[in-house]
DNA sequence: GTGTATATCTCGGGG
DNA sequence: CCCCGAGGTATACAC
């Protein structure tokens, strides 16, 4: 990674047009050759910048960065103030907890914390308009479609209604009825739920957590 | 700003959790306090941050970094490689032109160019469940909604067929009919918005901007 | 403060 | 490659 802290302007013009005056900044150059620009606030999106893979040349008074999407990046060097570089190999990565995926997961092993006698029928159904979450049967066997999200806002309702729209075409399917279940869910989300029929559920991961590990320990 | 090159390992505990294991990383502290551990790679998002406000205590071994929300980061130093620091000032700011309020703008001046006969009743037309970008009437006098995107994708559909919902139920308008405009439509997003019966229309903002400027030129 | 929409969103997964 | 969905989304703005 090289750091190079000097006094410059910028111009971008790709999807939009934007200029950046003459300041002192932090350029950032990583390994895949991606570029950032950083000023001294500002949390930690950068001011301006070009991801990999793109194309760097290094100028005395100017670098060029483009991409192949025909986007470029001029930074116009005014005063080199540092210059470092540093291998750092290759990052181990982050590991994660409690996203999404591993709700969904925790849910699939037990449909019945969601309503008693619910059982699966599959992870990630496929819909001509997108996977849902998860395909369910009542004890009775009317279907029941489920979206899970960490936070259950009026997006996922949305989304949970387009899937039912196409899942109610399906002859062997319908009548197929909807269930939106996450950590959290807005006031407004839920309006929206119950207005259009689908069941609003609020569920607690690490309760869930807790059930699977017990039921791991009865073995 | 501070930036320091470390090896470390960090965690991450709030809205999920998060661990890193060592390596070689630069950790970047801004004016404002944020701050931000980067790989070398991966475009400009760092692997683990924290926003301001936050507090940071940096001890020999840890660093760790709270805030309001009960969020917590601590970065584990093994080693220090490099550790320096910049006063950058004041950045005077990034200036855009090309995104959507933009496009927004020149459309509202130029709603001859949607449809012929087309004329603006009002910019962010508030309804109960959020502003719609522009509101017209057609030379008849039929309500027209137009959203507009810089791309159009499947969610600015979502979100007029909303608007339209809740607009209909206003006497004085209705029947109020849609019209999606984007630069670039996705395919999805305009079988989405016909199977709705709402009038889909790319348009260029270069071509845009050049009506508008024409158009001073006569004054 | 909540609620809503935008973003050069970024990032990852699946076809 | 594009499409789609998730994100510790962040950020701005209106109510």
């Amino acid at each position: 990674m090289r750091v190079v802290i000097a006094r410059c302007s910028v111009d971008y013009k790709g999807r939009l047009s934007a200029h950046l005056p003459p300041a002192v900044r932090l350029i950032m150059v990583k390994a895949d050759g991606c570029v950032a620009i950083h000023s001294d606030g500002g949390a930690y999106k950068p001011l301006n910048w070009m991801n990999a893979p793109n194309r760097l040349v290094t100028d005395e008074a100017a670098w060029t960065v483009t991409n192949p999407k025909g986007e470029m990046l001029v930074i116009n060097i005014e005063e080199v103030i540092s210059d470092s570089a540093w291998d750092m190999g290759v990052d181990p990565g982050l590991q994660k907890d409690g996203v999404e995926a591993h709700l969904q997961e925790l849910l699939a092993a037990n449909t019945d914390h969601l309503s008693p006698g619910l059982r699966l029928v599959r992870r990630e159904y496929p819909t001509d308009i997108g996977p849902v979450d998860l395909l369910c049967r009542t004890a009775d066997g009317q279907c029941v479609a489920v979206e899970v999200k960490r936070r259950g806002e009026i997006d996922g309702v949305e989304q949970l209604t387009r899937y039912l729209e196409f899942l109610n075409r399906d002859p062997m399917l319908r009548p197929v009825s909807g269930m939106f279940v996450a950590q959290q869910i807005k006031p407004q989300a839920k309006v929206l739920a119950r207005d259009r029929g689908i069941d609003v559920r609020e569920v607690d991961y690490d309760l869930l957590r807790g059930i699977e590990s017990n039921e791991l320990r009865l073995f």
